[in-house]
RNA sequence: GCGCUCGUAGCUCAGCUGGAUAGAGUGUUUGGCUACGAACCAAAAGGUCAGGGGUUCGAAUCCCUUCGAGCGCACCA
């Protein structure tokens, strides 16, 4: 357990002893001039004991003040007590998780956690709002696995829809004499005659073509109705184009540290269509509306309308709403999971009410949490969908590269070797790219600004970087005059205490974070704590401190920091460089 | 029409299940490096928390309402 829930059950068997029963929640004043924490469970107590709040906290006072790791307790206002804690219950928390950070985290019971995230679309190359679902996705996995738990993600691509038979009708008209195209195609294996570089282009050519053109379209949509129903030549020609499709895919998502266990998309879940209609069909679940096959999710205590969700269209084709929910009944039966989160754009949230309701109420899902964690949908500085200035979109690769540029101009040649300076660069850009993408909370619209992303001054990733390399350097250079450092016995200064006591808060961000599924709360944090550390750091000269007692002490709060730093910048899935 | 998410400093955003005097970054003005790395630190200025009502010891937060913005509502994904 960390120290900051001790600290609260402590409280609450105090509280307890003085004979009031309440859990109490401990947070940090916003009155430092007159305590550290504040406890404002007096003022609850109240009215259900028919007190005055003052009284009660003087009595829970009393009691407080029989243990020593207390200072300056007082009672203010309406029944505020304010406490403060004693330098040795400070020096013993430090020492306790010097050497283990992961201490300073409350594990959780493990779960068997299957996320969704990811959600790149085959033969469409990645943009600017492909971005968060991989980001908060992946941190999302990190923090359960963080707190205890078994995760496994899943990239989850969209490789079923209208651009399977866009992209194969463009490639029929370029490419006429492809076995694949041949009335009596064996299936046998052929070379494709395209490479990563055309496929960009392909498919936004053939985009346009149907949209001029209606003949075009439906027969597109033909097209894909066969891939669904594993037309041997177009199946296999789609099959390889996605798979060089998922080549480029995943050289984007390495880049920005995000990796799936499972690369599968909608088409895995096909061959469990089958099965999982017939099972809905036994159950009496479907009936057929207006030619389509539907099942009805509305409940009695619905204050609004959920439409039916449909399943197979009259043409007989499937939709999405068919391959999610053949995805969670392909999941569930191979990975059992306790639960299925799914990170998307929330305009998306229906669609996902109306699956789960029909996951629950088939049985597909007994047992089975399933999550939605939606995040903002993504806006240029207009509020309206993002275009480059061409009127066009942005991928998310030349994205990647606006920031690499920007970050490139900085980096100062004294510190940095010529040949690392590129890769250094990307290094840079994917942490103030990322860092800037989970500091807003996930449900909030997202207004999207490369020039907000180039910004690497103030509360961005390199900032981050920077201070966390420049304790790494800091380390390293005490290590090489042979200083050594074992444990933490000075508390001096206030700077230092606001360090600690900031640091004693971190379980309850985690705590929170992982609770809200949103890393905002974070991002916050490490930079309240950098920020605090870089103000004790511009304050004392550490390696020069003649005080050895204090030296020692100081070099054992900056390793404590900076791998606080490292875990959370691995948390957010953020990597950091040696040096920039 | 029904529903969802919102409206906080010039700009971009925090503000946790209601707590004391509203918080950051950026921008503006200003001070600090012959260096434990200045992509840093410090200071100033900047808000009728969209408007109005209600709930109570106490509201940016909860409820109602008006105005405004974005989004979603059966064969796209």
């Amino acid at each position: 357990m960390s120290k900051f829930k001790e600290l609260e059950e402590k409280l609450t068997s105090i509280v307890k002893d003085a004979g009031y029963d309440v859990e109490v929640a401990l947070c940090q004043s916003n009155r430092p001039d007159l305590g550290e924490y504040q406890v404002n469970d007096a003022m609850k107590l109240a009215k259900e004991y028919h007190k005055s709040p003052v009284v009660i906290a003087n009595e829970i006072l009393e009691k407080m003040k029989e243990h020593d790791i207390f200072t300056n307790l007082n009672i203010a206002g309406a029944g505020f007590i304010n406490i403060s804690l004693s330098d040795k219950f400070l020096i013993d928390y430090i020492n306790e998780i010097k050497n283990d950070i992961t201490k300073n985290v409350d594990k959780q019971q493990s779960k068997k956690i299957m996320i969704d995230y990811g959600g790149a679309n085959v033969a469409k190359a990645l943009h600017v709002g492909h971005l968060r679902s991989p980001n908060i996705g992946e941190a999302l996995k990190r923090l359960a696995n963080l707190l205890g738990h078994e995760t496994i993600g899943d990239v989850h691509l969209g490789d079923s829809g209208l651009q399977a038979g866009i992209v194969v009708q463009e490639m029929k008209e370029r490419f006429p004499d492809l076995p694949c195209f041949k009335e009596d195609y064996d299936g046998s294996d052929f070379e494709l005659p395209i490479t990563e570089e055309d496929l960009k282009e392909i498919y936004p050519t053939g985009s346009r073509k149907t949209k001029e053109d209606e003949t075009l379209l439906e027969n597109a949509r033909q097209i894909t109705f066969q891939i669904q129903k594993n037309h041997l030549g177009y199946s296999k020609l789609w099959d390889k184009v996605s798979a060089l499709s998922i080549k480029g895919i995943k050289k984007t998502y390495d880049k920005l540290n995000t990796s799936f266990e499972l690369w599968e998309g909608e088409r895995d879940s096909f061959k469990y269509i089958p099965e999982m209609m017939e099972y809905l069909n036994s159950k009496g679940l479907t009936y057929i509306s207006e030619g389509a096959t539907v099942m009805d999710v509305k409940e009695e205590t619905d204050d609004k309308e959920i439409p039916p969700i449909i399943l197979q269209k009259s043409d007989g084709a499937y939709l999405y709403a068919t391959t999610d929910l053949a995805t969670i009944y392909s999941r569930i039966k191979r990975f059992n999971p306790d639960e299925i989160w799914y990170t998307t754009d929330l305009r998306q949230e229906l669609h996902f009410e109306q699956v789960f309701r029909a996951a629950t109420k088939s049985k597909i899902s007994e047992n089975v949490k399933l999550g939605f964690f939606g995040f903002g949908t993504m806006n240029g500085p207009d509020g309206k969908p993002f275009k480059t200035r061409s009127g066009g979109v942005m991928s998310l690769d030349e994205l990647i590269e606006i920031i690499k540029d920007e970050c490139y101009k900085r980096i100062n040649d004294n510190i940095v070797e010529k040949e690392n300076k590129e890769k250094l660069s990307e290094e840079i850009a994917i942490a103030a790219l990322k860092y800037a993408d989970l500091l807003p909370y996930r449900a909030t619209d997202y207004i999207f600004d490369p020039a907000k992303f180039s910004d690497l001054d103030g509360k961005t990733g390199p900032y981050l970087l920077y201070s966390t390399i420049r304790i790494k350097s800091l380390l390293k250079k005490a290590e090489m005059e042979g200083i050594k450092y074992e444990n933490y016995t000075k508390l001096k200064g206030k700077t230092e205490r606001d360090v600690i006591i900031t640091l004693l808060n971190m379980p309850s961000v985690i705590t929170r974070a992982y609770e809200s599924k949103s890393l905002n709360e974070v991002a916050e944090y490490i930079y309240k704590l950098t920020s605090i550390y870089n103000k004790f750091y511009s304050e004392n000269k550490i390696i020069i401190e003649e005080d050895n007692e204090l030296r020692e002490s100081w070099l054992v709060l900056s390793k404590t920091i900076y791998d606080t730093n490292m875990l959370l910048l691995d948390l957010m899935g953020i990597k950091c460089p040696e040096k920039m």
